[in-house]
DNA sequence: ATGATATTGAAAATTATTTTATAAATGGTG
DNA sequence: CACCATTTATAAAATAATTTTCAATATCAT
């Protein structure tokens, strides 16, 4: 409901390396399919047996205000983090969530389209391509000549 | 987490109009601020002081399927919905909320670029530009010569 | 009017995420 | 090294948006 954004412009927090945050960052930057926390979560279960799902929440947000990590905000119900930091685009899969890099370029010209055009100061814009990966893809033509019910 | 869309072919249901579902459309039509599920609800109660919140989520996602009106799934925690159903962007104020039109035309080469360059079938794609609103623009241009913590 | 089934209201369930409280760990300083 | 102000971890509870359940109607093609 109230996701306003803090603006307050108090000192900025120090942060420690401890050792959760340390083995949250490696496995992040192992992973190539861009996980959701809980698959971040039992990633690092593994490693560290006796950490709890809401230090890997709060460590990854401290992660992506750090720029260690990207936080990917995508219109599923989950987030998805990536360790590569740099701007790219996603293609997620509207079946089974897999999510890949659109392989284009950011275009940041498509804000300067906006400009004079709305009240608005343009900070930055999202975009994110929805299909379908292969595997769905082929399950769904399968299914097509040959319906479940009949 | 099990978001994956129904597949099945089965037949279509026989949708039937309900006072309820007639209230919510004609309030969503008066509406020229994107609203959410629970800004609708607020609308429809004064018209039909007994109807469940529960309804009013049913009927909008019916009348999205049956595109009556447009589900706005944006980076936002809240869907919003816009009886405008032609294709276009929007804007979001990061810091209250507020959602206008992109006056920008929709795109649909964006996709074309991704023709063999990715194993996905593209199905779709999403655009949403991040700003302040004017009322937040200088709320934030007030702060910045009067910050709030000395 | 009748009957099959779609729909409602109210409440409970779900899901992802955040917050709280208490205990423990960290790292700069004397 | 010992002290100490914080930061951080853990576990559990809280939150918030949305979905589901279920028993009681309402709808509409026949």
């Amino acid at each position: 409901m109230d996701e306003h954004r803090d603006i307050t412009l108090a000192k900025k927090h120090i942060y420690r390396m401890t050792p959760q945050r340390k083995v949250i960052l490696e496995e992040v930057r192992k992973m190539n399919n861009h996980p959701s926390a809980d698959e971040i979560y039992e990633a690092v279960r593994k490693k560290l047996p006796r950490i709890s799902l809401g230090t890997v929440y709060r460590n990854l947000e401290i992660l992506s205000e750090q720029g260690e990590i990207q936080k990917l905000e995508l219109t599923d119900s989950v987030n998805r983090y990536d360790w590569d930091t740099r701007k790219h685009y996603h293609i997620r899969c509207v079946r089974c969530g897999r999510v890949d890099n659109a392989p284009i370029a950011p275009m940041q010209q498509l804000e300067n389209e906006l400009y004079g055009a709305t009240v608005f100061t343009i900070l930055g814009h999202r975009l994110e391509f929805i299909g379908l990966c292969p595997e769905c893809s082929k399950k769904l033509s399968c299914l097509k000549n040959n319906p479940p019910d009949k």
